[in-house]
Formats: structure tokens, C-alpha cells, sequence
DNA sequence: CGACTTCTTGACAGCTCGTTCAAGAAGTCG
DNA sequence: CGACTTCTTGAACGAGCTGTCAAGAAGTCG
């Protein structure tokens, strides 16, 4: 029996969300926790108690990110036709209304920046990447293999294949687009990229 | 006139190559004035008096990578066909054999690295990575105009749009191939990016 | 040789950061 | 109320970092 003792004042999960807006448009090295302790308006101790060190935090947070955006993804694969939805996906790789209310992502893809910043020297970091990219390529080769039979996605490769290559598109967009997007350039490769899957 | 006095005792060009490596492998961040100093064998004062401080030594190293890879891309690139040696730098997208002499690439593309550590917000390492990524399309959209013209390379999409899918592609086979790289997928993604060229 | 310039060395100041911890506050239970 | 548990607060610690600087060494030039 956990004898219960005095509450926690603030909303975990209300401020694990806050802190991933943080980390994601911050990076993890480059957010300290007096940044968090200021933006949560939860203290250093606090923080500590709840959620562990500051590695295991942004752990979490990215845990919560993938989660997240891999019911999305799911959910908007599920559809027919599925080229423009992939094109929109594209386009804006982390549309997640649910965690963020500004229009555009804070900063990419924060898989990506994770990978860039703690991969591969932190074997855990690695792992959760490794795993959401997995999960990526399974949702839309799945997605690839429907719309291969449905005809409307040129078979001359494998769905995985497709979707190995579409995660690379991902990234690099949403990583080279931080030194400044030429939305029309963008646009217009994402649309070479889409065209080269239709059957 | 400038009265000569001791003369230095390291090769600059030299050392910036070795420190090119280290931070390639480590980052900015996570490299510091110390390792440089052990790794170079030459004191703090002496790297600070030659280089001025750590980010202007990063960046010069940083400007000293693309200034290498553009020339190599640029001559790769200058040849027929094009899209088997298109998947050559795909498949290696560093192998800039002058700089290093490992057969695999430290850590991605250093491009990328800085992107996803500094960019935007450091302004002129913004702009060297901006540059080097407008350098990038612009050789790989010429030849691909010529590939055009002679038939090899489909004209469904402009050069320009083409290549800058690729630098996307590239871009994001460096980044996700930090998190563990399956070389067969990997292979294959490419191969139906370089499939979807061909005329 | 002596004046002058530049490079080398490594100690040091100053700062930021992550993490800990003791003291107190806010609950529950008997 | 009093014992007990958990959360809060913020000061303090220690580590690591970047950048500086004074003293000395190694050259050139007159």
C-alpha cells in the first residue's frame, strides 16, 4: 500500500507535453534545465523527483513524440487515394494539432534532431529512434502495399523499399529545410518524388 | 611590412584537416577545446592565436569539407552514364578519400551535422550550410540536364526539382543511417530512387 | 649583440550546467 | 492531534567548459 503523501501540484502529463515543445524546438543539449524550470514553472527539484535526469526527461519526451505521431500517421494512411495524403505528410512531417498549437513545427522532425544530436553514442536514444523509424517504414510500406494492389502505386519496387526511401525523403526535407525552405523548390521535389511512385 | 618573428611549428592546413575529422566525428558541441588540444597536440593559445575561437575553427573546418566534396561531386559528376555514379555518391555520400583515410565516413555528412546543431539559429553557419546545399542542386541539376538530353534521365520533372529531391535523399541516408544502417534496405531505397531517373 | 615580433605554454578566471539535499509544506490515516 | 509519506523549494556543490593572459622561447633585422 502506497501511503499516499502530500500531491503533486502540477499536471505530469501537461507538463512532460511542455517540455517536448521545449526540447523539440530547442534541442536537448541546448535546453537547460533552468529553461524548463522557467517555461513549466516547475522546480528543479520537482522535475527530478518526477521525471529522472534531464536525459531520461527528454527520453520521455521523445517517446511521447513518436507515439503520438505514429497514431496520426496510421490513422491518415488509412485511406484511398493514398498519393495525396503521402504528398501531404510530406509536406508537413509533423502536423501533430494534438501536442503543438502553432501551424508549423517547432523545428523538423524531432526523431531527426534526435538522431543528430544523441545517435549513436547514447545506446537508449538509439534504440528509440531505430524503433520509430521501423515503425515508420512499417505504417507506409503497409499503406504502399494496399495502394500497389489498388493500382494506384507503380509496382516496379517493393512497398518497403518505397518506404525506406520515402523516410529518407522525410528527413532530409525536414532537415535540410532548417537552413531556409524554398517552399516552391520543395514543393516541386516532393511532387518528382510522388510522380515516381504513381503507377 | 610585417617583422617576422617565431615561426609557427604546426601545419595549419594540416591541423585544420585533423580537426575537420574530430569534429566530424563528435560535433560541435560535444567537442571540446581540450580534446582538440590532445588530439592535435597543439596548445589552447596556439589554436586560439591561429583559428581564433571554437566556432570560427569549426566553421573554417566546416567550409574546408564542402569546399573538398564540391570539387570531388563536381568531377564524379562529369561523366557518362550518370546514374550509375549517381548511386555511387548516393550509396557514400562522403567519400572524400583526400581528407580521410578510414574507408567509411565518420558520421554522415558534416553538412548535415552542422545543419541539425546550429542552423538557424547561428547565422553564418546558416548561410555555409545554405550555400553548400544551393552548390549541391546546382552540380547535380546540371548533369542531370545533360543526362536529360542524352536520353538517359527521364524529363517527367525539371533538373532542378530532381536534384533537390536527391539532396534530400542524401541527406536523409546520412541522418537515419546514424541509428544503425541495414545496407540491404538502404540499397534498395536507393536504387528505386535511382530507378524512378531513369528514362 | 640587442631590439622587435610572433608563437608557445599552461595556469587561471569566470561562467554555465546538471544534480543533490536539507528543511519545510501539504496531504492521509489511526 | 501526531505519525507518516510524498512533494516543493531553492541554495549549494562540483564538474566541465570557453576564452585570456603573462612569461618565456624562437625567430629576424640592424
Amino acid at each position: 500500500m502506497t501511503r499516499t503523501g502530500r500531491p503533486r501540484e502540477f499536471d505530469k502529463g501537461k507538463t512532460l507535453e511542455r517540455a517536448l515543445e521545449l526540447f523539440w524546438s530547442r534541442g536537448y543539449g541546448a535546453t537547460s534545465i533552468q529553461d524548463l524550470v522557467d517555461a513549466l514553472a516547475v522546480e528543479r527539484g520537482s522535475l527530478y523527483g518526477t521525471f529522472g535526469d534531464k536525459r531520461r526527461f527528454y527520453l520521455e519526451a521523445v517517446r511521447l513524440y513518436w507515439q503520438v505521431y505514429e497514431r496520426r500517421l496510421t490513422a491518415a494512411l488509412d485511406t484511398a487515394p493514398l498519393l495525396p495524403v503521402l504528398r501531404e505528410i510530406l509536406t508537413h512531417p509533423a502536423r501533430t494539432d494534438e501536442l503543438i498549437s502553432e501551424m508549423g513545427t517547432p523545428n523538423g522532425c524531432l526523431v531527426g534532431n534526435t538522431t543528430a544530436e544523441l545517435v549513436p553514442h547514447d545506446s537508449e536514444a538509439t534504440e528509440i529512434v531505430a524503433r520509430s523509424y521501423r515503425g515508420f517504414t512499417d505504417i507506409v510500406a503497409d499503406a504502399l502495399h494496399r495502394a500497389q494492389a489498388a493500382g494506384e502505386v507503380t509496382d516496379s519496387a517493393r512497398p518497403e523499399d518505397q518506404a525506406q526511401l520515402l523516410l529518407y525523403v522525410v528527413q532530409g526535407l525536414s532537415l535540410v529545410s532548417r537552413a531556409g525552405l524554398d517552399k516552391k523548390a520543395a514543393l516541386a521535389a516532393i511532387d518528382a518524388a510522388i510522380d515516381g511512385l504513381r503507377a
